[in-house]
RNA sequence: GCCCGCAUAGCUCAGGGGUAGAGCAACCGCCUUGUAAGCGGUAGGUCGUCAGUUCGAAUCCGACUGUGGGCACCA
């Protein structure tokens, strides 16, 4: 006799052992319908899976996260199934689920082009209409292996190669298709109704690219039809905040074929830069440091010492001048340290903090360009503290603190912060690591901040903190970090003096909270999809007559306005006020001034608020000063409008 | 760097082997206007660059540059 309890802890009673599907019948003909796998002790299988010892089961179906996860692993492999079909002669290889959809990488002597592309997904749907079942089946590991050789899946023989020996893999089969596959997997075809192909793209095998390069095929997939447009109507208003898009419309920045990966900032776009650049300067000067400035060009000589000539130099931009060699910048660091060495440091000097808005160079790979956000020339918040082992910690904790206060204020909610862990190749003993790993953690639970850790990915000289940001479609970027760096000190020579007049070298913490200037601005656009906040806005205020009346009236509030140290314009040409009105909403103008008679004889002024509960509505009339005060408020607490 | 796509007026885009078209913007007029596009007219392009095929190329082929989506990279 088997028991199992379902999720309401009912308990249904077997003389044998049954399957997932099975038990789904017996419960109702609409589970048997909807079951698309099962969670049998908390492991997720098929419908097929046979249960023989008392159980906790639960029946997954397309309410469940688990099921459209299922469903989209089911699709990837229908997507597998459909290219065999069309392209016999393809070459599978692996097909995972990924956020929204899933992608499957094949091998074809071809390139496949979009129009092969419907005709994939309609030959998709075709067999999904088929309602094949979807079989599994158990194989020793070298059978697995002989089996795809035999069928001439070489990349798939391979996977199941790197398998260890003894174990038995499974296999899915629908249709003449089968592929190895860990499952679970929906019981057939017919599951897979709603389902689109998005795009091809190149993925090296393995991720690795020193192999050769697969085909991608990018798809989505969801339970329910509605599901899926929501998906792609949020896709599409997604580019339109785009901030190459934005950065053109509002005349914020150009880049051109003259200058790949380097940005021409506009009047508009360098007003944002300037907002940000004071703010961070404040910043500085509130938080212990001091700011600097480097030379953007410095000897091979230099970068020898650091080691980047050795090991960065495909990526640096050089020059030479009478026969010396140069780089020019990709970093920071090296200038503070010359700052640092360029006297005697004592340890009641430290902790002692550089800021530089550094200018960076970095040749980077031209297919790793995008937009603003990845370029090659950039500006960073660059900050070191040379400080003892024993200040790390609180160091980090200060450190990350503000860097999430300047978040805030920047209107930022979603931070996904990263821990990046000791890599294989590294130096420093354990005892060294181990303390600066966990004064990184012990600083992020001061600050009560959730964060994820990425075992071997920290750099050789340190562990590191990364904060990242998504941008409008959800592509994830680096923008602040906090690294721990044992070496370059030593390596270029810094040092001071301890409490016994001993000779020690200093660690030091390299720390940038915006990032790069462009990236983070490119974020900004992309997030508040252009409408800044007013304190961050390029344009404040437009002041508008409504016929040309008011045009004296109006130039007088504007310079009032800039009198006050607000951004304002006046916009007086000969247009209807709704032109005027509609063009400067399209380009986000936070507060829109209407001047009539009304307003010139009151002496007041009507503003159109762009956002919030009001937004495209007026606030009551009041006088200039009142409407002064009233920017004020908002541009002191950093609010939106 | 690698795979695939794209490059036409200031912007957004249509067209497509017989030497270019729209809307918006610009410019000139008319209209004097109260909450998201008033009306009329004018001007504007070696169709990214370089080579090739062709009687003829913006169109077809190739290379290059830039760019978009991915992959790899991101010290």
């Amino acid at each position: 006799m088997i028991s199992i309890t379902l999720p309401d802890r009912s308990i249904r009673q077997f003389e044998q052992p049954v399957t997932v599907a099975e038990v789904a019948a017996s419960v109702g003909p609409g589970l048997s319908k909807a079951a698309l796998a099962g969670k049998v002790d908390g492991k997720l299988v098929d419908t097929s899976d046979v249960i023989s010892t008392d159980a906790d089961l639960a029946i997954i179906t397309d309410k469940d996260a688990e099921g459209l996860e299922v469903i989209r692993h089911s699709t990837a492999h229908l997507l597998a199934y459909a290219v065999k079909e069309l392209f016999p002669d393809a070459q599978v290889t692996i097909g995972p689920v990924i956020e929204s959809g899933f992608y499957y990488d094949f091998s074809y002597k071809r390139p496949f082009t979009p129009v092969d592309l419907v005709e994939i997904e309609k030959k998709m749907a075709e067999l999904a209409k088929k309602d094949e079942q979807v079989k599994r089946k158990i194989m020793p590991r070298d059978q697995a292996v002989a089996y795809f050789k035999g069928i001439g899946e070489t990349y798939k023989a391979e996977i199941i190669s790197s398998i260890p020996q003894g174990e038995d893999v499974s296999l899915y089969s629908e249709g003449a298709f089968t592929d190895l596959c860990r499952g679970p997997h929906v019981p057939s075809t017919g599951k897979l109704k709603v389902f689109k192909l998005l795009k091809l793209a190149g993925a090296y095998w393995r991720g690795d690219a020193r192999n050769e390069m697969l085909q991608r095929i990018y798809g989505t997939a969801w339970t329910k039809k509605e599901d899926q447009e929501q998906y792609l109507h949020m896709l599409a208003e997604a580019e339109k905040r785009d901030h190459r898009k934005l950065g053109k419309q509002l005349d914020l920045f150009h880049m051109q074929d003259e200058a790949p990966g380097m940005v021409f900032w506009h009047p508009k776009g360098w007003v944002i830069w300037q907002q940000v650049e004071q703010y961070m300067r404040r910043v500085y000067q509130d938080n212990g440091y001091q700011e600097i400035r480097c030379p953007q060009i410095l000897a091979r000589s230099l970068w020898e010492k650091s080691g980047h000539w050795e090991n960065y130099k495909d990526n640096m931009f050089t020059t030479e001048s009478e026969k010396h060699e140069y780089a020019i910048k990709p970093m920071n660091c090296p200038g503070h340290i010359l700052v640092f060495n360029s006297d005697l440091r004592s340890y009641r000097d430290l902790p002692l903090r550089y800021g530089e808005f550094g200018s960076c160079h970095r040749n980077e790979p031209s297919g790793a360009l995008h937009g603003i956000m990845r370029v090659r020339g950039f500006v960073q918040d660059d900050g070191h503290v040379f400080c003892t082992e024993d200040q790390i910690k609180s160091e980090c904790v200060d450190f990350n603190r503000l860097a999430l206060a300047v978040y805030g204020d920047f209107g930022f909610k979603e931070i996904a912060i990263k821990i990046a862990l000791r890599p294989e190749k590294r130096i420093g003993s354990n005892e060294t690591w181990e303390r600066a790993e966990n004064a990184l953690r012990e600083a992020l639970n001061a600050c009560g901040a959730n964060w994820s850790e990425l075992p071997g990915e920290g750099a050789f000289y340190g562990p590191k903190i990364e904060y990242h940001m998504k941008d409008s479609i959800g592509r994830s970027w680096q923008c602040g970090t906090m690294q721990v760096d044992f070496s370059t000190p030593g390596r270029l020579g810094a040092s001071y003096i301890d409490e016994h007049s001993v000779r020690q070298t200093p660690v030091m913490l390299h720390r940038a909270i915006i990032g790069s200037f462009e990236r983070f601005i490119g974020i900004l656009i992309e997030n508040h999809a252009a409408s800044m906040p007013l304190w961050l806005a390029p344009v404040q205020v437009v002041a508008m007559d409504i016929t040309e009346h008011q045009a004296d009236y109006a130039k007088d509030v504007v310079a009032g306005l800039k009198a006050a140290g607000i951004r304002a314009e006046s916009d007086l040409r000969n247009e209807k006020i709704s032109y005027k009105i509609r063009e400067h909403s399209v380009q986000k103008v936070p507060y829109l001034l209407l001047l009539g008679d009304k307003e010139m004889h009151a002496k007041t002024v009507t503003a159109r608020v762009r956002d919030g509960k009001g937004g495209g509505e007026n606030l009551p009339p009041m006088t200039l000063d009142d409407f002064i005060l009233h920017l004020k408020s908002e541009i002191a607490a950093k609010r939106a409008s």
